[in-house]
Order: structure tokens, then C-alpha cells, then sequence
DNA sequence: TGACAATGAATGAACGTTCATTCATTGTCC
DNA sequence: GGACAATGAATGAACGTTCATTCATTGTCA
């Protein structure tokens, strides 16, 4: 549980945890030691061990933060003036900061992980569940999607829309690494905008879609 | 190299790949131990080495194979009747046998592994682009495709299916162990029939839907 | 056919290394 | 001095890999 720190003590867990998401997206998290961390973070290994209590604490918290970092974006989402451009920062959520390939690569890996760990699985589970209900009724109150029910209900949309997200960024780990966070961006809205255009364009103005 | 081998020469090649996939599948490349893999083929560990030169080899036989069992898949979506029936067989594939999980959670790991080994990259991104290529021709000679550039071009659309795929792929591990291999599929088929209509059924036929 | 030689598939104990984790010690601040 | 933060050498388990050894099978020659 992280506590409020004065500027003087370093806040050790989200420091810890901040080195850890460099390591996992660099190396995954079973071929990241502790020793990785601690030179990552710039601390001593043993220091570690006073924040958690093993290693999949550490892979356990970083779950959690990644939860808490799904619900800030989808309150910025939820409070864009238009549906595109909630489902625009929903897609290019993981690519906002300097750290791009680094987010998608982390959240494969905790897929990965969830594949095998129960306790990772159901954490994911929830966070996904947490974000689809929020989309679902986002597009419920969209005046956009009044027009048309073409992809189904407003929950089935919202599947449809999260499994782009999420194959989405399965591509983004298999872009080369050269690629700018900008490029990586501007190939994210575009499959954003396909998708809106589908799902919610009315139908009077496909015609030049 | 595998070669044909009468049946009481057993194919150690394949049984070692089988037997990997397994654990793979269950622990992980990483958390796999050589020691994992050559109990379940029922061998010693020293036989895998006679095969392979590391483990990283045998990685790299497993991502091969896969190249080849996608390529047989677009085999038979290309001779499938129908675009919806093509469609069908490219989401359903890693769920037609017994081990429906088991492919899912393997594939999810080669992302994952590709996301910082670049031999693995460029092999994972070769299958993508195959594989691209060939829905985006099948759509381009589909009579159902015709009528429609709602999705726009069929290379764009191609990439819309694919995104959609490894979403559901993705979604597949985090579903419970105790969901059949059927109910698997019928929720694959689900998401495609809807992915279909949003992109082929013809305007005439929307609205209603 | 029977005796012996040669092969190489298969074994699993052993090796060197890496890793997660512990803890005795040191540093720091009031 | 006391309380707590921080260190990093030490530990032991687990790992990938090697290799001396076994032994069923095959080939060879009388």
C-alpha cells in the first residue's frame, strides 16, 4: 500500500514499480530478476524485499496499477465530447507517454501471465469487465449511436470495440522498434476512425464513406 | 528436419514439439524447464539436446510449426464456399481440436516472446503478413464483397478481421478452464457472424439486422 | 546360422550458472 | 541511543547443458 511520502523519502514502491514495468517490457516478467529491478531503480536487491514480499507481489501490484491506470483513462474517456474521441483515447491509451512499446508489451505479458495464473487471470477479468461496462454505457448515451444498431447492442458493440483495442495492441509489439511513438499513435487512430465509421457513421452518409 | 519414420521408430521431433506445446501452454517458455518438457514426451533430458541444439531452438521449431498450421488454415479457409464460411474457419482454427486453451495460451506467450527476441518478431510478422495477404485476396474475389466498401478497401478490411482475431485470441485465455472446446467456438462464431455482417451483408439486408 | 563388431539412440548424474530470498551489518535521522 | 532505512554477501534450490555410459539393433564374416 503505497503511502503519502515527503520529497525527501522517495516514494520506494512506485519506484520499484517503475523500474519493474522497464524490466518486464524489456525482458517479460520471468526472465526479469530482482537484481534487474534493484539496478533499474537504483536501490539495493534486499531493499525490495521490505516493499513486497516476493516477486509476484511486485507482478501482482503492477497488475493493480495497470487497473487503476485503466480507470483514470476511462474517466477521460467518459468525460470526451464526442464518442469518436472517447474511443480515440481508449485506443491510443497505452501510446499517450514517451514509454509506447513498453506499455503493450507489459500488458501481452500479463495476458500471458493471466493464461496460467489464476489470481493475475481474475484481476484482468475484472479490469476488463470494469472497462467494458464503462464503454457499453458510454455508447448507450452517445447521440451518435442513436442512429444505428448496426453492430448489435450497445454491449456488443463495445466487445467488438475491445477486441480491435486488444488486437490492436498485439500488433503494436510487432512493430519495429524504430517506429515513433507518433507513428505508432497516427496507425492507432486510423483503425480507431475505420472502426467509428462502421459502427457508428449513419447510414445516409456511408454512401462516400 | 522431420522425416517419415516407421512406427516403431517414433518421430522425436514432433513428440518433442507436442510434449512442449504442452508445458509451454501450461507454464509458459520461460517456466519450462527442458527437465518439464522431456518428462512429458516420456524421454530423458539428454534426447531433446540430440534434437535440438537449446531451447531456444526448440522455441523457434514451435514458432515454425505454427507458420505451417496457419498456412494450412488459409488453405482451407481459401476453399471454403463462402467469405462468412472463410471467416469461420480463420476464427474457430485454434479451437478445432481437443486443445482448444492450450493454442491460445501458446500463441499469446509468442507475442509476448516477440515482443523482445526479433528472430521470433520477424517470424511472427511473416505469418501476419501471409496470412494478411491471403484473407485481403479472398475479399477481393468474394461476390459478397462487392456490393460494399463499407470497411473500406479489402487489404483495410483484412487488417480490421486480423485486429479482431487476436482480440478474441487474447480474450480466449482468460476465459475458465472449465468452458468446453464447444462453447469456445460458439462464442468465437458469435463475434464473427456480427464481424461479417458489419462488414459484408449488404445495405438492402441492415436494417433489419 | 551363429559369433562377434560396430553403431548411435537413449539415459541421467553431474557441472557451472543464475536466481529468489535472507539477514547480519551499516548508515541516517531525531 | 534508538528506530528505522538500506545494503549486498551469502544461501540453497533450480536451471540449461554436457557427456560417459548402456544396450538394442544392425552389419559382417565364417
Amino acid at each position: 500500500m503505497p503511502q503519502p511520502h515527503t520529497d525527501s523519502v522517495p516514494d520506494r514502491h512506485s519506484q520499484i514499480l517503475d523500474a519493474a514495468l522497464v524490466c518486464f517490457a524489456k525482458r517479460g516478467f520471468h526472465q526479469t530478476s530482482m537484481h534487474d529491478i534493484s539496478a533499474e531503480a537504483g536501490i539495493s536487491v534486499g531493499l525490495i524485499y521490505r516493499y513486497f514480499e516476493n516477486k509476484e507481489a511486485v507482478i501482482s501490484a503492477m497488475a493493480d496499477r495497470h487497473k487503476k491506470e485503466i480507470s483514470d483513462m476511462l474517466q477521460r474517456a467518459r468525460q470526451a465530447p464526442t464518442l469518436l474521441e472517447s474511443l480515440e483515447i481508449l485506443f491510443t491509451a497505452h501510446c499517450c507517454e514517451e514509454e509506447t512499446r513498453v506499455v503493450s508489451a507489459f500488458v501481452v505479458d500479463l495476458y500471458a501471465e493471466a493464461s496460467r495464473n489464476p489470481r493475475v487471470a481474475d484481476l484482468v477479468r475484472d479490469v476488463l469487465q470494469t472497462a467494458m461496462a464503462g464503454v457499453t454505457e458510454l455508447i448507450s448515451r452517445a447521440p451518435e449511436a442513436q442512429n444505428t444498431t448496426r453492430g448489435g447492442s450497445p454491449s456488443e458493440m463495445a466487445e467488438l470495440i475491445f477486441a480491435v483495442a486488444r488486437g490492436m495492441l498485439m500488433l503494436d509489439v510487432l512493430r519495429p522498434q524504430e517506429m515513433t511513438a507518433t507513428e505508432r499513435r497516427d496507425r492507432q487512430l486510423e483503425v480507431t476512425r475505420k472502426l467509428w465509421r462502421l459502427l457508428f457513421k449513419p447510414e445516409a452518409e456511408l454512401a462516400y464513406a
